[in-house]
DNA sequence: GCCGCTGTAA
DNA sequence: TTACAGCGGC
């Protein structure tokens, strides 16, 4: 028996934009600690992982630790039927093969119900260890959204250096070539407008600009994205949901 | 001779978007005491009968009963031409096979003309009888566009069922289920965002979400939307257009 | 100035 | 069919 209840429909709405268009099919671990997602999109590039703790629920009741396979599209799809200040409730029953999602309007006279047929999907949760990254980037998310759209009208791919005052995003293609530094600043007004490098060692790595544009479907759950960069790991595209969990997005350098 | 002035251009761009993707080309009915439309849609499923007043013009004159066959969507194009606060002069002389648009900005300082060349169309004005259904619900025609576009993304057709307390609307397809409830509401602070519900008898009947979702194109008309229903009788989609018309949408149950 | 929607391109 | 961009409305 799964039983979740959730203020705001928006953060879940928010969640699955993020990450609908890299995996289709995805199962939901749900624990006593909370919920998680591990999917490989379907090339086998990158890797998203989804963290959602039991304190984002106003109520988190999980009995057994479960697996919910569902078609993110589908769920987007209801989820999309409720409005952003709707509140949410959801529940799976054991040996049940569906999910149902609850939407009451904030004045309750409007109550859906939409259920979801799940589906059988094989998927391990991977330990991930942290990494000991050469170079931790914070910085605004929309910034880095824009950078990688930006540069993917020249070329395909980004180099990502970092030095010890800055980072430099740049590209190389046939009709000429871009780089785009952002210096590092602290001192800003508003924290989550900072721009912050902590760096052991100097890195410079080459990504695929298409999957980071992929990543960038997240930016609406933080105002800031963290880059972790190492020269023999991943890379690590992270978004924080407010105390409440993450996506993260690994991808090997290209 | 027909000659018409409407001082708020953007009505008639309203009634226009609202039945032009129903129906390609249509007759305009004018006689002494308004303008009436009929027409079904290309596959025969449902029926749009669009009525405007004489009192809805600022000058209406009309000095015998004239049918004008138009293609709705270039006359939809020219109306498009002109601003939401221009001015609208209709006219069509007798033994012309063309009918002129001019529209004058507020401040006059700006005149189009529109000529448009007439088509000759086969329709009959069908007497419609009033029909007595079990089902009238009155609910926000924003509200109904939204239920219909929602359910659409999980199913093609809707079930509309009626009790004396509730309206639910509810879909089932290969990927789930949905239903939304309605509570009736009538102690509301704003009247049209109340759901009043009259009933003689419980009806629960299918319909085509596609074809719903055609005529929802007429919610800017109308803050409102009445449904009316019965087992045996065509269901009736009304926008009234504020004491000087309506569109109504009539189709038969699936 | 921001958000939503429509139309176009991949 | 899905994702991106440009335009119009709030």
């Amino acid at each position: 028996m799964l039983e979740l209840h959730l203020v705001q429909n928006s953060l879940l709405k928010k969640v699955l934009e993020s990450i609908k268009d890299f995996v289709t099919d995805a199962n939901f671990h749900y624990s006593a600690t909370g919920c998680s997602l591990q999917a490989m999109d379907s090339s086998h590039v990158a890797l998203v992982v989804l963290l959602l703790r039991a304190e984002a629920f106003e109520l988190y009741r999980c009995d057994r630790n479960i697996s919910v396979g569902m078609n993110l599209n589908n769920m987007s799809k209801m989820l999309e039927c409720a409005g952003n200040d709707d509140a949410i409730r959801i529940k799976a029953d054991d040996g049940n093969d569906t999910i149902t999602f609850v939407f009451e309007s904030p004045t309750q006279r409007k109550v859906s119900n939409f259920e979801m047929r799940l589906m059988d999907i094989d998927s391990e949760l991977l330990g991930i260890p942290d990494l000991e990254h050469h170079a931790i980037v914070k910085m605004p998310s929309v910034e880095f959204a824009r950078i990688c759209k930006d540069l993917s009208n020249i070329g395909d791919t980004v180099i990502i250096s970092v030095t010890r005052e800055d980072v430099t995003f740049s590209t190389i293609d046939d009709i000429g070539s871009a780089n785009i530094v952002c210096s590092q600043n602290a001192a800003v007004a508003k924290p989550e407008e900072a721009t912050v490098i902590e760096l052991n060692e100097p890195v410079s790595l080459t990504f695929s600009l298409r999957y980071m544009n992929l990543f960038t479907k997240a930016t609406p759950l933080s105002n800031t994205v963290t880059i972790s960069l190492a020269s023999e790991l991943p890379a690590v595209v992270e978004y924080k949901i407010a105390e409440m969990g993450h996506v993260r997005f690994y991808m090997d350098p290209s």
